[in-house]
DNA sequence: ACTCGCTCTGCACTCGTTTGCAAAGCTGCG
DNA sequence: CGCAGCTTTGCAAACGAGTGCAGAGCGAGT
């Protein structure tokens, strides 16, 4: 900010050279120098309140200690918590991190991403994969140390960490179906991320098991995590077919368009339709109605992943892992036997 | 991340010297150099991806293009929003932003100031000021380019863009005069804040002008911005007193704890009690019942100061000024006739 | 008295970039 | 042909810290 103390400050204020001032402040070197020089020059420090130069260290040591994340959108209710995990953890570990919003763009990403190279971070965060990601296939192939969160790249090597999303749309399938549900349809999330498509697929696959089978007009994508997506992709099912009895959102932000449109329609729900989220976003809990949904340890994702990342910092050879964590079923007042 | 490659390899490939290509690539020096040459280093970063080595350019300009954002708490909905303001703004400048929880606690926020001294952040925006806070107060008499968003601190000429909180609580309380309220309690928030301050002073205030004047046992203070606080707060006021028919809460978050309490008790909000937030937060356009509140625009909040910010970083001698945004009501369905 | 070995300190260079200054090359004019 | 004046380029020295290597100082052992 202003006039900063330097390590050369620090060394005459306590009447040595700067090379013995640095390695009396670092710990890995400090045992090179007299006990009673390291007092002196931890004093002068003090009184200085002397703070290293990140830059000046980052540029000598090739590490700049900083990591970037990369999300879709902050505002988005998700990302906070995720955000705060991995925060958390790194920030434990003397790490700092930049925070970059792609709003979905690939351009924007890989502008936001060189930004990232030039301040010299020392690994990536990732949300916002496509499962083309060709960028983080990329990189990660360079050798950039990179962890994925939320989601996925197709096919790929990247070591990443994610919600069961496939057993989380299981079991509000089945809690729909044991309520009596047989129409119910899907409000599918965009099919170029590994989050709306596992979740489909997952839909698809439950439905069949419970011997029930999805049926083609009950199954509308919304190509964005968004309510207004959202509600374009209810409307279209609601308007080409029966009412379904129920609904099964690919996330909250969706079911919350779904929850316009149907008060749009005159429909109540949960009375006339039923309805599950995903993600259990804050909040959702406080709705009318309470939202039923699928509860997605957000916090843990961001701290799992930043801690995986910190592993893969200290040794870059570290065979990529990928983690699933569990979810849970949460029921509230969205979801009741279908009427009649 | 991984061998980035340096201006000398782009400039051996260039065919000139470092030198020139440090200009070349640089709009402010390039008309130092023949335009052939531009063409051809342009040609050469192109073709390494070259990106400028941010630490070692902050290193010798003494700027490092960054500016540190102290916030309390990122999960909390409020200040999503006011991040992507700054965001937005600083990154069209070409500056980071450093984003640091304090989790409201002094002594974290001292820390996290001191790790973005060590970064040499340009300048500091912070949403975490307390009335009294010293460490802001200190900070910006030694120089340092500050701009406080949301708060302020008590009589100090540290420029701040915050919502019109006085005129917000006024245009609250005189919308429940009007519907014919007169028992009508206040949640406070924590008093060491500009914000909980000047919200109860706003309060009392208005009272006072419409004839009413406040009732002391209708008046509690929540100790922090939070549900749980809220909650406290609001039954101490309900089990001292008569009830009161309206309640003015401090901010969206202690509205949200009133609610559960009244749930908790049976009270029927807005049948039995009408209820008043602060801040229009994310969703809660769809409580049960959607809450009547204070829109104050935070996006701009943010914006507005990292301009500001950027602007003192201009030129650093600007006299500090401060901001208030003006803030609006917004009449949902928490707020109705008293009973009776 | 001499060497050896140890602890501790300082010199000098390095990281990748910017920048003041000097010099080289070119133009055009007298 | 010479020289001023311009454009264009290169040299060298920074910025603040970390680090290999040399050497100073000192005590002990022979």
């Amino acid at each position: 900010m202003t006039n900063s103390p330097t390590l050369k400050e620090v060394a005459r204020r306590a009447g040595v050279h700067v090379t013995t001032a640095s390695r009396a402040l670092n710990p890995a070197t400090s045992s090179l120098v007299n006990s009673a020089t390291i007092r002196k020059v931890q004093a002068a420090a003090r009184e200085l309140r002397y703070q290293p130069n990140a830059i000046a260290r980052g540029l000598k040591t090739a590490r700049s200690m900083s990591v970037g994340v990369l999300l879709p959108d902050l505002t988005n209710p998700l990302f906070p918590p995720i955000v705060r995990g991995i925060e958390d953890v790194l920030a434990a570990a003397g790490y700092t991190t930049l925070i970059a919003n792609t709003d979905h763009d690939p351009d924007r990403q890989l502008a936001l991403f060189d930004t990232l190279r030039a301040r010299q971070v020392d690994g990536v965060i990732a949300a916002t994969a496509r499962r083309d990601d060709r960028l983080f296939i990329e990189a990660h192939r360079y050798g950039v140390r990179i962890v994925l969160v939320n989601r996925r790249v197709d096919g790929s090597e990247i070591p990443s960490v994610v919600g069961d999303d496939q057993h989380g749309v299981a079991m509000a399938v089945r809690h729909l179906v044991e309520l009596g549900h047989t129409r119910i349809a899907h409000v599918a999330g965009p099919q170029d991320t590994t989050t709306g498509r596992t979740r489909l697929r997952a839909f698809r696959q439950t439905l069949d098991e419970a011997g029930i089978g999805a049926d083609p007009a009950l199954i509308a994508v919304a190509d964005e995590f968004t309510e207004a997506r959202g509600a374009k992709a209810i409307t279209t099912v609601l308007n080409a077919t029966a009412p379904p009895t129920a609904v099964v959102a690919a996330n909250d932000l969706i079911a919350l368009g779904c929850l316009d449109v149907f008060a749009e329609r005159g429909l109540s729900c949960p009375r006339d339709v039923s309805l599950v989220g995903f993600n259990d976003m804050p909040f959702v809990d406080r709705l009318a109605p309470p939202l039923t949904t699928v509860r997605v340890p957000h916090y843990q994702i961001g701290a799992e992943g930043a801690r995986m990342l910190l592993e893969r910092l200290g040794d870059p050879e570290l065979p990529a892992k990928s983690i699933t964590l569990p979810v849970s079923l949460v029921v509230r007042k969205s979801t009741v036997r279908p009427p009649g």
